[in-house]
DNA sequence: TGTACATCAGTGAACGCGCGTTCACTGATGTAC
DNA sequence: TGTACATCAGTGAACGCGCGTTCACTGATGTAC
């Protein structure tokens, strides 16, 4: 029924996420205030303070907003993955949402800045959690534990060097192809992860 | 022969990068401005501009610094890895020296203050360097490129997911028995960077 | 060895800035009768 | 349907702060003769 607002701005909740976000996409971690957000938001300075506590409780909503998204892209390259190409499509979505959204993803995986953020912490724990179940299912045997941790270092290293310009971004096709070769390397080598586990156990 | 300065202050170019150190540790990049520097150096807050052209310059003389530690720091864990177990104990010194300079590691691999930084981007580049050579030597048949690539974004993604407390970082034995096996599995498989060199080749 | 001078590391006052956060407020919305 | 009231989203002035950076300076060190 309210076509542009439901209340006297409409959603400044939301608009301040979305500023937030440009922000942080524009200038980096050092331009994301609040009283920048109140601005682009064209709202005084004072308003976001209605939706957020402080300027932690801010960041942490941006970025558990992005691990919601990163899940929601990560599931969109494939639901269920099981083979090793699947498996590789999803890692390389992951690079991918990197890539496209820098300064955001920096944020998510900077210092926490509220460790205890409930919303954070679920959000980081969900990506956990989806890794470790795909790995599990399409690797019944190995120390999904362990094989998940290598895979999601390796595809989370990747993606920082990549930011960091410590590897050639120039092309999509060029870092799709390396991520997919690794990934279906250290896949390759899950047997070694088997027994990791087994040698653990038997100490 | 002067024992304790040998200018007015003494050596305030090094006190300043220890005193930017220290604050990193203490208060993360977000401690770390001019004033604070010499606040700790115990000089005067325009002083340190003798030294260094303006922040940018203090952060990425700090950056560089911690990327010539790190490279001494592996060097030292083994000078020259061959086989898999002398290469997985540096990967385990990386990992290490990330946990041990958390603050200082992610102030490298944050966004670039100064991307134009000579010091820094040499100090980069000698990293890389250092690492694909030791892959090549190594594995004088596999695509060393590619497999060094996998290798430090594995190991660099490990220390990222534990630097965000990502991964259980309480006791390093637990820590480096990850490390090592995730990096033997990736070297287990390094026939399949071979075959995907040539294939590229192919192309 | 002694004096005159140049250098330049460190000083301290001052600038303007944007920030986070407080507070008492206003005025639109939504609710009870 | 109409009026009285409560709620609460957004306002705007104000606070104190630490920051980066400038500038003209001072005073110790090092150099030339």
């Amino acid at each position: 029924m309210p076509p542009t607002g439901t209340y006297h701005h409409g959603d400044l909740r939301a608009a301040c996420l979305r500023a937030a976000r440009e922000l942080l996409e524009e200038d980096g971690s050092a331009g994301l205030s609040l009283r920048a957000v109140a601005r682009r938001a064209g709202v005084s300075a004072t308003a976001p303070y209605r939706h957020y506590a402080d300027r932690d409780a801010l960041v942490s909503a941006v970025a558990a907003e992005g691990y919601r998204e990163l899940a929601g892209h990560l599931a969109g390259a494939h639901p269920a993955p099981v083979t090793p190409d699947e498996l590789a499509a999803v890692a390389v979505a992951y690079v991918r949402f990197a890539l496209d959204h820098p300064a955001l993803f920096r944020a998510m995986f900077a210092e926490p800045c509220d460790p205890t953020s409930e919303e954070r912490v679920a959000a980081t724990a969900a990506i956990s959690e989806y890794v470790r179940g795909i790995v599990r299912a399409a690797f019944p045997g190995a120390d999904a534990e362990a094989l998940s941790t290598a895979i999601w270092a390796l595809v989370h290293g990747l993606a920082f060097l990549h930011l960091d310009g410590k590897l050639d971004s120039s092309a999509p096709e060029v870092v799709a192809a390396q991520v997919t070769t690794a990934v279906h390397a250290l896949f390759q080598a899950s047997p070694a992860f088997r027994t990791a586990a087994a040698t653990r156990t038997a100490d």
